[in-house]
DNA sequence: ATGGAGTATACAATCGTTTGCATTTCATGA
DNA sequence: TCATGAAATGCAAACGATTGTATACTCCAT
């Protein structure tokens, strides 16, 4: 049904050798500029496609790229944020800058050793892993055979492998001197540290705290999940137990939304009552209405980076910096 | 670095020929029982994985679908909607399961032909879009040259593709009638009719309110787009114009939420005072505090359908049908 | 004219599998 | 023991591109 142009056919009907057809659709520099963009017309013109399983064979490079999203348990729960999507597109528009394809894998359990397929199999010359959280060893054992792979998430000391994302020390602490400026003192803070990345972000809340001179309750953190099924009610039922508050930073913008509404629902008011950050800058922060205060993690930015990196890492470049911070700003709502 | 294990060393571990072991490997019966073992278990050891080029190539399969999200102009706000990164996560475990690798394309601009490219070059046996809104015409160009697409969406008169969708009428039937039945009467469209799946959920909305007799004021629609942004003032200066209502029904699960915040902001209650369903179920809706009553579109299942749909289809089966209908639940909150 | 330095093109090997066909192995009955 | 058919394995030709090396072609200086 599908008629299949091959090289060789283009070849012939420009009356050059396979070979000249091929530096020619490669741009090489020995090929006659004429001769390369009358081989270009009738290629547009045939319709003709370089077949990518034969190129990637002889070039022992499949020209694309992997990118893995653990789900973990909680597959329902991480799914739904939306920053996942985002870095998705961030992720294939960066790759496809550079002429690279991108193959999603979205593993079932966690067990599943979905990177060292794509690898072996050879379908993607590199991979991207969207998150550590509980993987930090299995990425160290896959550091251990390949270097050709990024990870998105938090520094952390033990991980062996490139990492990059945002300063999340310094987001916390950018997030709460934001709430502190603006006159709060009381700032519950939404989290699970036992998340690596929750964890730096409370350090830089603590950490801003302290330089402001507040001292902070250490009872003023609810401990939660991403998923945030449970915000609502934790946040309704701290203010019910009579604690006054007039701030939160919650870590993510999820969490923030919900708490919103915990407070709207308890009769204060937002901004005025209870000031309100998030975190993520998910691209609904913006639209959330009324809009979110959030710490952007750019995370346009941050796929382009780990594709770039990644590439850099093929080509064998040293990759010096272990880590690479993608920049944050306060997206302010006010 | 990397050592690459081929099929031929493989072979001479085990003692026998390159072509026995491919057939051992790709499960052929005429190889024996116990040398097929032997063999897997040599694979194993060395930790060999079939070259996916190479076997693409001779094959003339690549083993793997293509999955566009087109963005149209407004790539951050469709972006942002949840909805599509469950659909990745919905296709990709679908084609996991039936051994396919996931190619995930991005577009920026409408204008590319993201589908010819990944078909022609093989990269992709076949292709899943998500989403046809203002694409229409171009599918219909696509499908005079290539049958092997299965495309997201409402069904719609002109299409000549393969559709997998819900039936967004009955969606909006449904929807309308649960407010109904518990005695709204004077709901709110919120929603851009001039998208074809709003349209036809709008459709639903009128046809449940004529069906229970009730009139329905036709000025009793914001038109908005899917984004979102606008949705909490617009909501806001309908009640403040003085209009009363007692429901609700938004065409995705991110109006809803922002038509809630605006409620509440104007000192309503959900769902005391004023009824509120979304569209989606985007995985966040159960966890939106307070959790969303919306109509599901089951997209796991509607991930499924189409990859089942596509390989058919590769197959060369006749697909009958050119539209398949995925479940609808309405998820209450209540 | 002719040699030589470039420049442009052609030849042919190769990438790692799969698969039609030929060949060997094996068990069985005569 | 040997022919015989079936079962298991081996041989070799693809698949469609890329690329090192060899060849042909230009153009100019001698």
């Amino acid at each position: 049904m599908n008629k299949k142009v091959t090289m060789l056919e283009l070849a012939k009907i420009a009356r050059v050798d396979i070979s000249t057809v091929s530096r020619a659709l490669n741009n090489s520099p020995v090929v006659k500029e004429s001769t390369r963009r009358r081989i270009q017309r009738i290629a547009d013109e045939i319709g003709y496609a370089v077949n990518a399983p034969a190129s990637s064979l002889r070039r022992k490079s499949a020209r694309a790229i992997g990118m893995v999203i653990p789900l973990d348990q909680e597959a329902e729960q991480t799914m739904s944020d939306p920053f996942y999507l985002e870095m998705v597109g961030a992720v294939s528009q960066a790759a496809a800058d550079l002429d690279y394809d991108l193959v999603v894998t979205v593993p079932r359990d966690a067990r599943q050793v979905a990177e060292r397929r794509l690898l072996n199999t050879g379908r993607a010359d590199g991979i991207i892993v969207i998150g550590q959280a509980a993987r930090i060893e299995r990425l160290n054992e896959l550091a251990e055979v390949h270097s050709n792979f990024v990870v998105w998430g938090g520094r952390i000391k033990r991980a062996k492998y490139t990492t990059v994302g945002s300063d999340n020390v310094k987001g916390g602490h950018i997030a709460t001197s934001h709430l502190l400026e603006r006159g709060a003192r009381r700032i519950l803070f939404l989290g699970d540290p036992d998340l690596p990345e929750v964890k730096l972000r409370y350090d830089g809340f603590l950490k801003a705290q302290k330089e402001a001179g507040i001292s902070h309750d250490p009872s003023y953190l609810l401990r939660m999940n991403f998923g945030g099924r449970t915000t609502y009610n934790q946040v309704l039922d701290f203010l019910r137990a009579g604690n006054k508050i007039d701030g939160i930073f919650a870590s993510s913008d999820l969490l923030a939304n919900s708490a919103i509404h915990a407070l709207v629902a308890k009769g204060l008011s937002v901004p005025g009552d209870v000031r309100v950050v998030g975190y993520d800058n998910i691209g609904q922060a913006s639209m959330m209405t009324p809009p979110l205060t959030t710490v952007s993690q750019n995370i346009s930015q941050g796929g382009q980076m780990m594709v770039e990196l990644l590439l850099a890492k093929l080509e064998g470049e040293k990759v010096n910096s272990r880590f690479t911070k993608t920049e944050l700003i306060v997206r302010d709502s006010a």
